[in-house]
DNA sequence: TATTGTTATACTCTATAACTATA
DNA sequence: TATAGTTATAGAGTATAACAATA
């Protein structure tokens, strides 16, 4: 076993939590694709219908979802082509298109969240516990706010 | 599923939770992505290939992917014209091919794991945090384990 | 000139089904 | 009959490059 010069177990440490990041995560993963399937839509479909909680332009929705803009085309024409989103002509700039929501997509947002949301994931913890890793997992989501 | 009618604040705990989950589970594949992208692998290779820490079966490879085991003839393709796994014939059951690791294919392994390893996640925590955030981790990574 | 969305292209992942060779 | 791996197929995601319309 190596051991580091200055601080042995903090790497060591963080070495573990990585190790368990990646599992939660895939575990994370796994709840989506089932959540996404339940709605019978793709991954990457479910997602962009969570960013849609407010209508966006397609860049946009390509920029949350980190991805080139040319994948929103195919992705934007399935979703309406199962009546899930509306594309509008911007009035302003005549380039961009907003994407909005059914009615039909709403319900199906509804539901992609609740399953989202019900994840059994800390079905273990305690009242206390919970409370502390939701503080832990706010500092993780957020590298930059360090005081 | 557990449905506590006495702890008001326990299921709003529970949504915030996930919703985190989400969000460290997203940031984590990204940091995958670019890991594997550093080797010049897919996300599904780099799997794979972590997966090889030690020599296994194409439907063992498949069954912890989660995928097909149609997909890991693909993948082990690839692999294999990349030199980086060995296919062997199995002595006992002819069936079976054994996957195993080139020195290039280590060597491979061992880049990807340093870059996951090295993931900036935890670089906000103190040493203490760290440690609490670990055991919480590891009792949500592993829900069967409820004493 | 720069930007938004689209199209064309190529590659990969994914599941299903049918096939082979073993067992 | 059942299992391990392959092949064929189809659908979807992804990036790159080129394009039209608009700014």
């Amino acid at each position: 076993m190596i051991t580091s010069s200055d601080e042995p177990d903090s790497l060591d440490d963080a070495h573990e939590i990585a190790g368990l990041l990646f599992a939660v995560a895939e575990q994370t993963r796994h709840v989506f694709e089932a959540a996404a399937r339940r709605v019978e839509l793709t991954p990457p479909q479910a997602r962009a219908l969570l960013e849609l909680h407010r209508p966006a332009s397609m860049r946009t929705i390509a920029q949350r979802l980190r991805c080139d803009a040319s994948n929103v085309t195919g992705i934007a024409d399935r979703l309406q082509a199962r009546g899930l989103i509306r594309r509008d002509e911007g009035q302003q700039d005549r380039r961009v298109k907003t994407l909005t929501l059914t009615p039909a997509g709403e319900r199906a947002r509804a539901d992609l969240e609740t399953a989202v949301r019900s994840s059994p994931a800390m079905a273990g913890l305690s009242h206390a516990e919970r409370a502390t890793l939701r503080d832990l997992l706010a500092k993780v989501a957020s590298p930059g706010a360090t005081p």
